[in-house]
RNA sequence: UGGGGUGUCGCCAAGUGGCAAGGCAGCGGGUUUUGAUCCCGCCAUUCGCAGGUUCGAAUCCUGCCACCCCAGCCA
């Protein structure tokens, strides 16, 4: 069954919505607070919201949840833009702000202290957490619990107008201390803070809390399906008493997933952090991290994640999807849109003893698509092949280089192998062979054929590149599970090859274009360090490999 | 130990009283100028456990067990 037609409760739950009338058109939200770089976890959300707006041809808005100055700024705001457009996305209309609703949101918290259902509260944090009561305990009223609406109200405007310095107050939902759900334990709504907000400059001294603002900026944008993880399911029955008592334009319904974990995988704030301060990695955009800046460099294509979101499902029971289904859907998608080139990772010299004049042979660039066409590859009797793919012994399995053996050159000549020099140490350093003439494009005519197809670049024509080898970042299948991710560490996720030589034609390689490397696998010219002049390639992922493996 | 959730194959996941989908991983075979791709086949007499209702239960009822989340003026 695809994924499109696969059910998950939020499709069940918009489908009934939609044809019992209580909802026009669906209208979700990826609502992010711009205090860091998107990773795999927000790819999920970002595709859970926008391809149920795409299925049932309503609309996505992105809003930047800004509610907390302190942590966010500009750059997140444009760093995160680009990674959903990167992912695939377009939100509709304008990019849209919880801060452009500040002065809303304050009218409301007055409307709620005109009724006697907020009070501003000047308990300390410490004594407001010893009033809360615990998960077994319940809490106790704030002796500003009785403040008349009028005192409330000029306590408030006071707070707005700066009069007041952080921390001394705050406004309280006046709800139920004793409430067996803590969120519902007279939860803050504003709190004092004098910082400079990224978008609203000096013009607030106190802000609102996530869940003051949240369901009420659903509310004033239509959402219909506020869509958030599990971990809020508690605070649906306070997002459904504001919107009860408030004069909202409209009533928008929360609904919960289980967020994405995966498994050799880490996408706590925290421990990102760690990796990038302490050098393991080489920044937020590193290859090896999941961030959607570091996945992008690492050449794994948008398509490949939102299918492996869409293949993983949506349910509200908590799991690690295996990793190799990421890198399944990775190889599915490169497997067609990659076109195919030659470069030889660990150099060996192969000297071709009946090749007088250099060729000019046409290769296709993918063996089941005619349609990506071909590519001029020159041919010369000096080669470099890849140092594995020659053994002076090996058994019949071995279906490589071996002296008096034949193998095909892809896209070239069967060639036999004769002899090879050996260094000091007795390591091999050049092989010699001949070509077996008649061979390009058919089969040798005396009948024997070729036991396997090697890859190989021309050594006159061939280009001196860089090539970093990404691993897995982590040898745990759980490095989240304690708090030191440095004990996790994969110490041989990068292996940089410095002198790889590759085809000439990849040197043209547009910076984030994907190549499979054949019988490799893919590999990326690096977004930033790329050029012809100094080739960068990044290992995007390696073939599938039923055979090393098992024959170790 | 209060409240809210979740348990279906090694990992995900459909299934909503009538024969337990699909993907990933794995295994066997075929094709192949990539040990790739592709193709074919195998892979849950059983759904956390124990009772019960029913002609019939993964689906309904009762009890139990395990795991996750909540005591930020974070989101």
């Amino acid at each position: 069954m695809s994924t499109e037609a696969r059910s998950n409760f939020l499709k069940t739950q918009i489908q009934s919505d939609l044809d019992g009338g209580q909802v026009e058109q669906l209208v979700t939200r990826f609502p992010p607070e711009p205090n860091g770089f998107l990773h795999l976890g927000h790819a999920k959300s970002i595709t859970v919201n926008f391809e149920l707006a795409r299925r049932f041809g309503g609309r996505c808005h992105l809003r930047f949840d800004d509610t907390n100055p302190e942590k966010e700024s500009q750059v997140f705001i444009e760093a995160i833009q680009e990674d959903v457009r990167w992912l695939g996305y377009q939100w509709d209309g304008e990019v849209r702000y919880a801060s452009s609703y500040f002065q809303q949101l304050y009218d409301w918290a007055l409307c709620l202290i005109d009724q006697g259902l907020a009070y501003v509260c000047d308990l300390t944090a410490e004594e407001a957490r010893e009033y809360r009561g615990s998960l077994t305990q319940p809490g106790k009223d704030s002796p500003f619990r009785s403040r008349s609406v009028a005192e409330n109200r000029e306590l408030f405007e006071g707070m707005r107008a700066g009069q007041f310095s952080e921390g001394s107050r705050v406004l309280r939902a006046k709800i139920d201390m004793a409430s067996p759900n803590i969120n519902l334990r007279d939860p803050i709504l504003y709190r004092i803070r004098m910082a400079h907000h990224h978008q609203t400059g000096g013009q607030w001294p106190i802000y609102p809390t996530y869940d003051f603002a949240h369901g009420q900026e659903d509310a004033i944008e239509g959402v219909t399906h506020s869509i958030c993880t599990l971990e809020f399911e508690d605070h649906r029955p306070l997002y459904d008493w504001f919107i009860e008592h408030l004069p909202v334009p409209h009533r928008p319904r929360q609904f919960e997933f289980a967020r994405l974990n995966t498994s050799y995988t880490v996408t706590s704030k925290r421990k990102l952090k760690a990796l990038v301060d302490s050098g393991a990695v080489a920044g937020w955009d590193d290859p090896r991290m999941p961030t959607l800046a570091g996945l992008r460099r690492r050449g794994y294509p948008p398509a490949a994640i939102r299918h492996f979101c869409e293949e993983v499902g949506t349910s509200r029971s908590d799991s690690t999807v295996d990793v190799a289904m990421l890198e399944s859907a990775v190889r599915n998608e490169l497997n067609d849109s990659a076109p195919r080139a030659m470069a030889v990772l660990n150099p060996l010299r192969l000297t071709l003893t009946n090749v007088p004049e250099a060729e000019q042979l046409s290769v296709a660039n993918h063996p089941n698509n005619e349609a990506m066409g071909s590519r001029p590859v020159p041919f010369t009797s000096e080669l470099f092949i890849d140092a594995a793919d020659f053994r002076e012994e090996a058994n019949k399995k071995y279906k490589r280089l071996v002296p008096g053996k034949r193998v095909r050159l892809r896209g070239a000549y069967v060639i036999e192998a004769d002899r090879c020099d050996h260094d000091a140490s007795g390591a091999v350093t050049r092989v010699y062979a001949r070509i077996i003439e008649g061979t390009l494009g058919a089969d040798p005519e005396d009948g024997i054929k070729a036991r396997g197809v090697i890859h190989w670049v021309s050594a006159e024509a061939g280009v001196r590149a860089e090539v970093r080898c990404y691993d897995r970042l982590f040898n745990d299948p759980n490095p989240g599970k304690n708090d030191d991710v440095m004990s996790a560490l994969n110490p041989d996720s990068l292996r940089v090859i410095g002198d790889a030589v590759l085809e000439p034609s990849l040197v043209e390689a547009a910076p984030e274009q994907v190549y499979q490397f054949e019988r490799e696998g893919y590999f990326v010219a690096d977004r930033f360090d790329h050029s012809a002049e100094r080739p960068v390639f990044n290992m995007t992922i390696g073939l599938r490999d039923t055979w090393s493996a098992a024959n170790a």
